[in-house]
DNA sequence: AGCACGCCGACT
DNA sequence: GTCGGCGTGCTC
């Protein structure tokens, strides 16, 4: 006979908390799936159990007996330890951290056919020889593994610096220890090169391969093989890192500053928090990799918290590339209106002419940015969210690249009836024909959201480029994640202010990013690439400090920035958004929940509450949304997610409340 | 949430 | 009289 404390599958935060329930089989542990009887009717719910124990500190009325165990699922003790942790780190409920680390449905009936990746055979591979600077990285990082000594490391490694060998390295020795892994990347969709080499080298046995075309009873299955033992590498995008491994050795996410590394549904949840916690718990390491460190990794790394290894040549030794700064104001004094910069179309030219492919990178989709009537100055806006809406010349739409809402551009201005309602700015779409009017005897493509809809685009239109059929590929920041392509002779980055634009205090961080990712992909092979950067800011660091591929002289900047202003890495943000139907019951709640933190936290924090103010994206499909930003600095973190917590749940339980409260601890975007 | 209880108006 | 509206309280 034991007592067990169990969190019922219930979404709402009424029920929220541990309920003690008496279990008849001695053999129930934490981490079991279970059945229960719950509330008046005694219905069967599911519930996990969390504590168990023999005796109870204190008589309670009303005890009931548990139903059954379920024999199939199950967590691990280090997974409900993590769920414990994370319902306070994120402010979520126990049972929204377990829909993390359980799987949704049942088994596919169609009895474990076959790994949807089986047929993807990678050639059989075996381990590369290493440069000196890999094999430092391993020999540095092997003696944690081996000690099962907990470490963070962060691989700064300049692009194609080989960093997926060194991960597979320490993989390898992971395995031939009877460990198991997870491999993290961003978007699976793009990564199929990682997943062919790892299925060479480890073999399709021992792999699962998480990802979103998996049917809920596929992820069953898969989850089920892990769960067996059978697999002992994960690789998937973020929901990978709940996979129900057990005695994980090594977790790593390539391209660690990666926005979808943060997720932005209930958990939001940081994938790299996350990794530390599990590997800490499994006594594992974790390998964070990137070319471009996010600033709050490598301040962590300056400080000693995480270990830093740094990769500075290329693999087969190619230099990097030549950049060009192009100042697009001196090119409209001289009578250019083009989009292209003199420079870039002799590049362009150049390249082409010389059987080189050329990437050209603009991180907007779409035709053009807004569509403006001449006459009066009406800008066409989404009825719904309230920012302006892009014109779309194929379809002849504007389109709410938020929402998804569209119309068809009417023909006069619906305000003043003025004919000419003019589109101003450029993206990839309007890119892409520009180009094609210039350089008609060449192969355009295009990579964007756009032309990725179709299934299995996104392989051709970058097969059809690998293998050469392409010339000049246009495309938004998909081009610039981690493709590896050999024969690009130039970069052309059409309009760097596009991301330096946003208003979001990351905007420089992501600007210097995406440049340097996007550089990243000319000169691969023996030759030296060149890139041309237009901008009509050529002085800001950002872009002079990418140009130099000097991530240092960034770092110095943009830290020296971010303290002054005591934002990410010196605190960390929290976002409280109100949202309702009303607009001043939006603006209202928002008032009220920041009076209720200052009177709880102390009038001497009411310094680092800002707002409320609309939010930046005010209104989305009808509802208006209101926020507030709380600086959170070191070691206020515990009692302001107690406070905040008290708060939402009062609201979420609160039945007469027409509004809604979300809190998202740094969120990847303010917009 | 989901369900039961309970206290009011209205309807065969 | 009784059916059903939804406001209120509770869930080991």
């Amino acid at each position: 006979m034991k007592y067990v404390n169990v969190v019922i599958d219930n979404n709402t935060d009424h029920t929220d908390n541990l309920f003690t329930y008496l279990c008849v089989d001695d053999k129930v542990k934490v981490g079991d799936k279970v059945f229960v009887p719950f509330a008046k009717g005694n219905r069967i719910r599911e519930a996990y159990v969390f504590q168990v124990a023999d005796q109870l500190p204190e008589v309670i009325k009303g005890i009931k007996t548990i139903e059954a165990i379920d024999p199939d699922i199950s967590l691990s003790e280090e997974a409900v330890a993590t769920c414990v942790w994370m319902r306070r780190q994120y402010l979520c409920r126990y049972i929204d951290t377990i829909k993390c680390f359980t799987p949704a449905g049942t088994s596919s009936k169609r009895g474990r056919i076959r790994t949807p990746y089986k047929e993807a055979i990678g050639e059989v591979s075996t381990a590369r020889n290493l440069t000196n600077e890999q094999r430092r990285a391993v020999e540095k990082i092997h003696p944690s593994l081996k000690e099962r000594e907990h470490k963070i490391f962060l691989i700064h490694g300049v692009t194609s610096s080989g960093k997926t060998e060194i991960y597979m390295q320490v993989i390898e020795t992971c395995i031939s220890e009877g460990r198991t892994a997870i491999m993290l990347v961003p978007e699976i969709s793009l990564t199929p090169q990682t997943i062919d080499r790892f299925i060479g080298r480890f073999g399709a046995e021992q792999i699962a391969v998480l990802h979103s075309k998996l049917s809920m009873g596929e992820r069953y299955d898969e989850w089920m093989r892990i769960k067996s033992g059978e697999v002992k590498i994960v690789i998937g995008a973020r929901s990978a890192v709940f996979a129900p491994l057990s005695d994980i050795g090594v977790i790593v996410l390539d391209e660690e500053h990666e926005t979808t590394y943060k997720s932005d549904m209930t958990p939001k949840y940081d994938t790299i928090e996350v990794a530390g916690r599990r590997a800490k718990k499994n006594r594992a390491i974790v390998l964070l990799g990137s070319a471009t460190p996010s600033l709050v990794s490598a301040y962590k790394a300056e400080q000693g918290e995480y270990q830093k290894i740094l990769l500075t040549e290329r693999f087969n030794k190619t230099p990097l590339p030549t950049v060009e700064i192009i100042d697009m104001r001196e090119e409209l004094k001289n009578g250019n209106k083009s989009i292209f910069s003199v420079s870039l179309y002799q590049e362009m030219k150049k390249n082409l002419d010389e059987k080189r492919q050329v990437i050209l990178f603009l991180n907007r989709r779409g035709y053009s940015t807004f569509v403006s009537c001449r006459s009066c100055g009406y800008v066409m806006k989404c009825k719904e969210c309230g920012i302006s809406l892009t014109y779309h010349k194929a379809r002849n739409e504007a389109i709410c690249h938020f929402c998804g809402y569209r119309e068809r551009i009417p023909s006069a201005c619906p305000v003043c009836g003025g004919k000419y309602l003019k589109h101003f700015g450029t993206g990839t779409e309007k890119v892409e024909e520009v180009t094609r009017e210039i350089f008609p005897e060449y192969t355009v493509d295009r990579l964007d959201l756009d032309t990725i809809t179709k299934k299995g685009s996104i392989d051709k239109i970058l097969n059809s480029f690998r293998k050469g059929k392409t010339n000049i590929l246009i495309g938004t920041q998909l081009v610039a994640k981690g493709l590896d392509f050999s024969n690009v002779g130039l970069v052309g980055i059409v309009s760097a202010d596009i991301s330096l634009n946003v208003p979001d205090f990351r905007s420089t961080e992501r600007t210097f990013q995406l440049i340097t990712q996007a550089a990243g992909r000319a000169g691969r092979g023996d030759l030296t690439g060149k890139v041309v950067i237009q901008t009509y800011s050529p002085d800001h660091y950002s872009i002079i400090a990418a140009a130099d591929h000097d991530y240092e002289a960034f770092y110095r900047a943009e830290t020296r920035i971010r303290k002054q202003i005591g934002y990410p890495p010196f605190s960390d943000l929290i976002q409280i958004i109100l949202s309702s139907e009303k607009e001043p019951e939006a603006l209202e709640r928002c008032r009220q929940v920041a009076a209720d933190f200052v009177r709880n936290a102390g009038k001497s924090e009411e310094r680092f509450v800002f707002g409320p103010q609309a939010a930046p994206m005010n209104k989305i499909k009808g509802i208006y949304r209101y926020q507030l930003l709380i600086k959170c600095f070191p070691g206020k973190r515990k009692e302001y997610s107690r406070i905040l917590n008290e708060i939402k749940v009062g609201i979420n339980t609160n039945r007469n409340a027409k509004y809604l409260i979300s809190i998202d601890i740094n969120p990847y975007s303010f917009l």
